[in-house]
DNA sequence: ACCTGAACACCGTTCAAGT
DNA sequence: ACCTGAACACCGTTCAAGT
């Protein structure tokens, strides 16, 4: 930063806003564990306390690190059938989403019951009822959505922290292989496949745009069919 | 604790397993949050460096927790077919998990290749494989199952935290009801619902089980959709 | 060789003293 | 009335000094 710039900076209020901005800047290109209070002060050239001015404490800080992702959400499509509508509106949010990685941590690691959260909530519930859905219907729905409405889905091995380390010799590649094949056949097997399918032998070999997009069709394609047969949850729970 | 368990336990010399109950027992009590290493090793009647000596570093404490849990599982079911098998183990998951509700935050925060988690995986993909399976559909459809395979998903709105809160007056309820209605007024009408359904005013209103195994036999009946019809990735990407 | 107290480099947040 | 330096009560982990 030069001087003229760290002037300028300095000179600028603080506001809600810029401690928000500068917070999400900070959890992009730094990562979300290196996100203090301190280190946020630090970035923006104040002294720690006077972030306690703009929010009430880091939690209300992340609520709204949140909400400004949330606020780049597109909304949703008019004159969209529901299952469009939907569909476009998530792989939208998974866009924004994708771009933030952070994002997805937090949303999992707390109860979201900000304004923009439930803004978001209440539009996506709209998609459904706009399309015929009984609200009954679309309260099962919501919830096996989940955080899929988010664009993402918690995934069993996250690859992305892997990328990040120390590249691994083919001596210690060829006794992970081995090790593999005696006590996890089935999944070598599985991984194997994708990566054949993939073309590559090194590459990670999943698409994860595909296999969201996959779990997605086939929830909504679940939803169209029960949405069809007028299901009811009274009627489901009678019988079992 | 009295002075002869005190002397009983300061006998007994910490090993590892010793180290991970002793650290499961904490989390389970007072919540993954109050889990350090300085807590727990209080707690063990030990220096805290002592506990270095048995896991590596905190990580490792964490990693070394969820194979106790994962541990808890009941193997598959032996002489059922794919779908019971699969179902009848999400539910056993489910069962575990829920008595440890910290374990589902440790294993959304990390990337878990640890023998106890690979292991499970291992077995679990081959329910499908052994229940004629491709390898290709497999592997999209335990992407599909995700984080449901340990029996939870990632819900919009974690009431658990909300319980423990302090009670709200009659006075503030009608309050934000007020609110939701002018500004949230779907997630209002898809609340209710759940409300009048469940015949109490008060309560939740949402019946975690019965959701969690709505959305679970809804993918499991797109599994075996796509099996029956000889599904398969390459056509599916010709098709788009 | 083993063990551990003290220290390091951090946290989020409170609070009283200074302007 | 406003602002903030110092302090509090923690962290995980290193390391050197002590046995």
């Amino acid at each position: 930063m030069t001087q003229q710039v760290e002037e300028a900076t300095r000179r600028t209020p603080l506001n809600r806003d810029r401690v928000l901005s500068a917070a999400v800047v900070l959890a992009d290109e730094a990562g979300i564990e290196s996100l203090s209070m301190r280190r946020l002060a630090q970035e923006l050239g104040v002294v720690p306390m006077a972030l306690y001015k703009h929010v009430a404490n880091k939690e209300e800080l992340l609520d709204g690190m949140v909400g400004v992702i949330v606020g780049e959400i597109d909304p949703p499509v008019s004159g969209a059938d529901w299952r469009n509508a939907v569909r476009l509106r998530i792989l939208s949010a998974r866009r924004s989403l994708l771009r933030h990685p952070w994002v997805r941590q937090v949303l999992e690691s707390r109860t979201n019951r900000t304004p923009a959260v439930l803004g978001y909530v209440d539009s996506f519930i709209g998609m459904f009822l706009a399309g015929g859905f009984s609200v009954d219907l679309t309260h099962h729905v919501m919830h096996a959505l989940g955080s899929r409405m988010w664009g993402f889905t918690q995934e069993l091995f996250d690859d992305s922290a892997n990328a990040a380390s120390a590249p691994v010799t083919a001596e210690t590649q060829a006794a992970m292989f081995q090790e593999m094949a005696t006590r996890y056949p089935n999944i070598l097997e599985v991984a194997m496949a994708a990566k054949h399918d993939d073309g590559s032998v090194v590459g990670q070999g999943c698409d994860d745009q595909f296999e969201f997009e996959f779990a997605l069709d086939l929830l909504l394609d679940g939803f169209g069919r029960f949405h069809d047969q007028g299901w009811t949850s009274k009627r489901a729970k009678l019988a079992k």
